[in-house]
DNA sequence: CCTCCTAACTTACCGTGCTAAGTTATAGGT
DNA sequence: ACCTATAACTTAGCACGGTAAGTTAGGAGG
């Protein structure tokens, strides 16, 4: 039907999201963009916009947006930086913890279900894709 | 630096998408989607807005924008089916066709390059790939 | 002939990515 | 003490995904 790898992992990711999605709603209200952040946020610690933005892979402007909305569900914590600067530091708050945690083992169980039985090897294909990002990041950098 | 493969799955498409924008955006004008509608209306031949909806794996409404945009840059012809019904018949202009071909052929060498240099096998990753979605789309249909 | 169903398309609105340009807080040089 | 440079964040606006609800063309039944 498709006959493009590139055009297979769009598909891919993108049914990646709405089963994700699909859990994560109706339990928690939340999207996967969301719970990323909020899960990057929990891994990293009390931690800045720009270093989460870095963390994430996308831009600063996209972390603003998404701090503000997250931090009017009461998941996440963001006030100015006590050690002054221009930065806001990012936390979690208790209810925000627990949601993680417990989206994290939700989607972990599912995604490791659904590899299981693809009979993909979790392993295999992880490596290769970290090496084909590493070859794209190669080829970026030549320029 | 990551540590999970959804997320490296995301990383990776868009890592693809930006480096396709690269060639594509200054050569021919395009992003990556409106490249990618152009080439499946290619394929298929005259089609409806439905079916190309279909192909890309998207909803109608998006195709109908994209549609819309494409007509507007004289690459795609879109018109009532003669056949009649509340129907549109998408077809590539000449000058569509085109740049089609030429987009194709330059991503394609760019991308059988970067893979190569990964050292990753594009057949193996290719099949786990459709695998992982195969897998994906069972579990949906179970409910 | 008129009504109503269905399929295909459109409109409206929102989520989340981007870039470019604006703002603010600290630090450093004179 | 006052510019100015830099870093972090915000605002504005576009691209493109989605869903829900509206419109329109053709066909089927009274």
């Amino acid at each position: 039907m498709s006959h493009d790898l590139t055009f297979d992992l769009h598909v891919l990711t993108a049914r990646l999201d709405r089963a994700a999605e699909e859990i994560l709603q109706p339990a928690f209200g939340l999207s996967y963009r969301r719970f990323l952040t909020l899960l990057l946020v929990g891994e990293l610690g009390p931690v800045t916009q720009r270093a989460l933005a870095e963390a994430l892979g996308v831009s600063e402007p996209s972390v603003s947006r998404m701090t503000g909305a997250l931090a009017g569900t009461g998941l996440l914590e963001a006030g100015p930086d006590p050690a002054g600067g221009n930065r806001r530091r990012l936390t979690l708050t208790p209810s925000g913890k627990q949601a993680v945690a417990q989206c994290r083992d939700l989607l972990e169980r599912r995604f490791a279900d659904v590899v299981e039985r693809s009979g993909v090897s979790y392993g295999d294909y992880a490596r290769d894709t970290r090496r084909l990002i590493a070859a794209l990041d190669d080829r970026e950098d030549e320029r």
